[in-house]
DNA sequence: AACCGCAACAACCGCAAAGGG
DNA sequence: TCCCTTTGCGGTTGTTGCGGT
């Protein structure tokens, strides 16, 4: 795992929020060579961070495959429960949420659901996980009442999206998302799916638990050399782009059609990860040499 | 209009595990 | 086997924006 040949300059380190220019250089970096020894990273970007929050930046935040926005009422679910059966374990309950990352995961645990379970403890009886969930799914003024200040800060969504997700939550929660209607599944993941600003948003995308094991949690983009391949990380099914995407996706897409790099990523209106797979794992075929 | 409190999210910190020399 | 470095994870803190007063 030790990186010796990475060379490690003493330098004082930028910290708190990342610039719009720090983001596009860590994201041409890793277009361009993959992703390696992430203690090289800044040096060779450009950049005056350490490579742990290089890291922490890209998986949280850069990315391919994340969603971004709210979190459905399925996955709110799933949250409960497991957090129930595992704990604190968030990387572990983020591999059971596509495109979530286990640091989304504890935060929305921490700053939502963490009251509302406890609120539902706190009743005359304690509310098994069970209990819990079909609670969330029924309960119309739990569901109400969330959020109310939900991505006051550099997200993607609005308290009227919010609105929105309320409603089309309350209908997943009745039809698995695999049965609804085209439009409302498409408008859901409309709503749900929007991947990073660079990425372009899925229309179809398979919500299983059978993510990966090693796919969504932070942790396991593994690098190149230590014998993962990027996409291994990031399967999925997508489809062609939903006729009426949101803005967002449609900036999205756009974004990701403007960025080259990303060969093939866009344009065709198709996007499956694991050809981005092929892409990273080109990258680390091909270019170790310039990584170490 | 200004201030304050709260909520949500981003990022940092510290520790433990993993792996190479 | 030990040491050192990197990575991964979970807890915590910092920042930002909104709503209420």
């Amino acid at each position: 795992m030790g990186c010796r040949s990475c060379e490690k300059p003493k330098m004082n380190y930028r910290k708190g929020l990342w610039s719009p220019e720090e983001d596009q250089r860590l994201r041409d970096y890793i277009l361009k060579h993959g992703l390696g020894c992430w203690s090289a990273v800044p040096a060779k970007a450009g950049l005056q961070r350490n490579g742990k929050s290089c890291r922490l930046r890209w998986i949280n935040y850069l990315r391919p495959g994340l969603k971004r926005g709210m979190f459905s009422q399925e996955e709110e679910d799933v949250v409960i429960n497991l957090q129930a059966k595992l704990g604190n374990k968030w990387s572990q309950i983020a591999m059971h949420l596509p495109g979530r990352t286990d640091n989304e995961v504890k935060n929305y645990w921490n700053s939502y659901l963490k009251k509302r379970v406890m609120q539902a403890q706190g009743g005359a009886n304690p509310k098994s996980p069970a209990e819990l969930t079909s609670m969330s799914t029924t309960d119309p003024s739990m569901s109400v009442q969330r959020h109310q200040h939900h991505h006051s800060s550099g997200s993607t969504t609005t308290s009227h999206d919010h609105d929105t997700n309320i409603k089309t939550n309350a209908l997943s929660a009745a039809v698995p998302l695999t049965q609804q209607p085209f439009d409302q599944q498409a408008q859901q993941q409309s709503k749900n799916f929007v991947f990073s600003d660079w990425a372009p948003a899925p229309e179809s995308y398979t919500v299983s638990a059978h993510w990966p094991a090693s796919t969504a949690s932070s942790g396991n983009v593994t690098p190149s050399h230590c014998g993962g391949a990027f996409g291994d990380q990031m399967s999925g099914s997508y489809g062609a782009l939903p006729p009426h995407q949101d803005h967002q996706s449609s900036v999205a897409a756009a974004a990701a059609a403007a960025h080259g790099a990303a060969a093939g990523i866009a344009g065709s209106g198709y996007f499956d990860l694991l050809n981005m797979g092929d892409i990273y794992g080109g990258f680390s075929s091909t270019n170790d040499d310039l990584l170490f």
